[in-house]
DNA sequence: ATGGTATTGTACGGTATCGCACGTTATATG
DNA sequence: CATATAACGTGCGATACCGTACAATACCAT
């Protein structure tokens, strides 16, 4: 068995734990691996775990039945969250993906103890359903940023997002998969690669982003980016 | 006291309800009407009230913090849903702002009889959770909307979905807000508006557009319609 | 070292949408 | 009935982004 210390995970979520509600997980934990292209859910199949994630950036995408290419993210998660709100919400599917973007760990805990603990806790329906209400509100944001900022605004955020998600400068992603992230044409990313990088904002290397002053591309992210982080501050305290 | 019979009520999360489950709210319940342009909740106040709406249409708006103008429409809400998905999540409040579209009535419920009634059923949480669920899918879909579709699209979109938690065929509604509720210019939705007349589909009257060919407007919004509703009615099922 | 593959760079015509400005029409108000 | 006002219609140059195509480069595997 697997049960570190609270205070020795990553995790935000599960640091921020009463630690009589962590107890009632923590005897479950399943530590995992996230590899690159993995698929932690599957659109409309059963969702078999929640996953704490420990390390890593897992995208949530809109599976929209539709040709493959045509998938659009809709939200990020990182060290402070989780993949697999549908189990919190009373249901064991949805119509989203959530996929690796980058390697790391996650701790998974199997739906039915999840479901037990739900059930026997009151502070800790509140601590998840907390979470669940600021990624309603960063999808908000992924609507309003789509429909009022360009491209380079909205690479300035994804890439501040998943600095922050990630927790270090590095971001090891392509061009091509930032175009799906942002519902733009590869070359689009490319471009606007340049003219971030043309300003000092970032490195950008084959397959990887290095932030290189994050105060610019906040400026340049505007209003697009901040908002769901505030909350899920604001949240994550309220507990 | 107003406590109407289960089944002689709108509201379809109401009447979906376990009758145990329906008893812990109906004695609260506070008949109000949804007058155009009010707001149910403000953005980062308290929340008083959960409203299942009966009759009418209301918009959730990201606040973003900005100039009033760029506020963007991030979901809908009718007699299939609620407000005040908050109250649900373990918070008294979010950054966004309901706001009634089309006049109507509404079924109050007092946030400390909802929070009371959620501590004693688990098939309560299981029920309004997943209308959150659902709503989630909602608000993805108007992600991908944006991204992947013109404005005709869109457009049909909105029709079809307000036509659906509206429950009639005339839509009350300006152009002026349907370009708010899309993101994009006035003129915009006016020359869209009459693409769709020219084809059949609509016929578009000075603050009021009725659906005349529904199968045609769901043709042309395409993939990006019913997901989301499908997931409403295969959640609604579930319980 | 070499060839293959993934990734990135560049180009170019086309178009949806924008921003702005100003008519025009319908409905409400006195 | 007259007038005001809200709502809708139209025009036009600007531009961000698209779709597509292809070239160049970095990395990987044999």
């Amino acid at each position: 068995m697997y049960q570190p210390h609270q205070l020795r995970l990553q995790n935000r979520l599960l640091r921020a734990l009463d630690p009589d509600d962590y107890r009632l997980l923590a005897g479950a934990f399943e530590p995992v691996q996230l590899t690159l292209g993995q698929h932690l859910t599957e659109a409309n199949q059963p969702i078999g775990h929640a996953y704490f994630i420990e390390e890593g950036l897992v995208s949530l995408l809109a599976d929209t039945m539709r040709p493959a290419a045509d998938r659009v993210e809709i939200g990020i998660v990182g060290y402070e969250g989780m993949v697999g709100v549908p189990l919190l919400l009373g249901t064991d599917r949805s119509p989203h993906v959530a996929l690796v973007q980058t390697e790391g760990r996650a701790l998974a805990v199997p739906a039915p103890v999840l479901d037990e603990a739900l059930g026997m806790s009151r502070t800790l329906r509140g601590a998840l359903g907390r979470y669940v209400q600021s990624l309603i509100v960063q999808v908000g944001q992924t609507v309003y940023a789509n429909a009022d900022f360009n491209i380079e605004a909205r690479l300035a955020r994804w890439i501040v997002m998943a600095q922050d998600r990630l927790g270090r400068d590095e971001l090891p992603i392509t061009h091509e998969f930032l175009s799906l992230m942002l519902g733009v044409r590869r070359p689009g990313v490319t471009t606007a690669t340049h003219t971030l990088e043309g300003a000092g904002m970032i490195r950008a290397q084959r397959g990887r982003i290095t932030v290189l002053d994050r105060d610019k591309l906040l400026a340049l992210a505007a209003a697009s980016y901040g908002l769901a982080e505030a909350e899920y501050e604001r949240l994550l305290k309220e507990g």
